[in-house]
DNA sequence: GTGTAGACTTGTGTCGACC
DNA sequence: TGGTCGACACAAGTCTACA
C-alpha cells in the first residue's frame, strides 16, 4: 500500500474516533475543508507541518499516527 | 521550535550517525543532493512520502524519527 | 456532511553551476 | 563535502460553487 493511501485511512479512522466532521477538523487546524477530504481519499500528500497541525487537533501524537501508517503499509 | 527546524536537526543527526554524505543519502532515496541540504537547514518541509523514503535509506523507522522531532519541539 | 471540479497562489523538489 | 543561487516543473493547499 502507498504512503498517502495508508495516511488517508489512518486520518479518517482517528477523525471518526474523535467524532469530528471534516469541516470541524479543517477549521481548527487552519486547513481547508476540501483538503481534508482530499487527504482522506489519498489524493494529496501532507507535509510534515500539516501532519503536526492535524494531530494537535485530533489530540494524537504524530509518531503514534505515523506508526499506524507504517503498519498499514506492511 | 518549528517543525521544519526540528526535522532538519533530527535528519542531520541520523545521517551523521549512519556516516553518510548528503550526496549518498540523496542518491539512494531518489532525491536531489541540494534538497537534502535544504531540509537539514530547515528551508523546506518534507512531505510524508519524502520522510518515508529518507527513513528507509537511514534504516530508521519513520515514527522513531517523528518522535524525536516532537521531543525537540517541546 | 461529504465529494468533486476548476482556477488560483505558494511551496516542494529538480537541475546545473560555482564557491 | 556541503552551501548557495537561479530557473524550472509540478504538487500542496485555498477558495468558490454545486451536487
Amino acid at each position: 500500500m502507498e504512503v498517502s493511501e495508508a495516511f488517508g485511512q489512518v486520518l479518517r479512522k482517528h477523525r471518526k474516533a474523535a467524532n469530528l466532521s471534516q469541516e470541524y477538523l479543517a477549521l481548527h487546524c487552519e486547513l481547508d475543508r476540501t483538503y481534508i477530504g482530499l487527504l482522506e481519499r489519498a489524493q494529496r500528500q501532507p507535509s510534515i507541518s500539516t501532519i503536526f497541525s492535524i494531530c494537535k487537533v485530533l489530540e494524537v501524537k504524530p509518531h503514534i499516527l505515523i506508526k499506524e501508517v507504517e503498519e498499514l503499509i506492511n
